[in-house]
DNA sequence: CTTGAATATGCCTTGACAGGTATATTCTCC
DNA sequence: GGAGAATATACCTGTCAAGGCATATTCAAG
């Protein structure tokens, strides 16, 4: 999950990943279409690959990396336990709130 | 969009979105809860309310934090654009690898 | 087996960023 | 208005990661 997410962060790379979204492609397209220099986007996609995010397959003296489909499955099964969350929110801080109130009058009874 | 990505890629940010998924919590009980230090946890804080993730109010001296959606909507949205093209791949990567074996056929009949 | 294309890797330098600690700021309460 | 709680900020330091560049590696083809 963090590496899926460390590995999304580096705007070239995010770059990349969103070329592969359309479609599978060698080392040397993707350098050539983000203007890239051929060593740093074999590094990127070394980074993609250890964090699982593309496959590789050797076709004569190309590489050609694809996406992989489980990391965004994970990354979208943990975005699902925000959706209802977040709405609730409001709510919930006004209950905190009020929360915090009643307690402040307890300790103000208390006191006296 | 990048930037989610980016204040989400480090870990105790992360640790601390999912305590806040919960609910909205003040600094001191996110940095106790955590173990972290509190120092820490305002930056991180800070972090998360530059990429637009977090709210704050003020109650009393406490600064309650707490999730914004539209983030994390986003980023579903972003994530949404993956869903069919990822499960199509495969069938794109033979078609590209077909292509490239027709290209050398023809280069092959042209060089005869 | 030599050449050239496509790609990976190693080394170096530099910048960004996270943690640690001290200190400033803001508020409550008496 | 003085003390203490809750939080933010400043400064320093160490680490890590990205780019640049040279070079190694692998493969196809003649």
């Amino acid at each position: 999950m963090n590496a899926t997410l460390t590995a999304l962060a580096e705007p070239n790379r995010l770059r990349i990943v969103e070329l592969l979204r359309d479609k599978p492609r060698p080392v040397g397209e993707i350098a050539k279409r983000l203007r890239l220099r051929q060593p740093q986007v074999s590094k990127h996609l070394r980074v993609l690959s250890d964090a699982g995010l593309v496959d590789v397959r050797p076709v004569a003296q190309q590489r050609i990396y694809q996406l992989r489909s489980e990391p965004f499955n994970e990354l979208d099964t943990w975005l699902e336990t925000f959706r209802r969350r977040v709405s609730d929110r409001m709510d919930r801080l006004e209950d905190l709130i009020s929360e915090r109130k009643a307690k402040k009058e307890r300790e103000k009874d208390h006191g006296h």
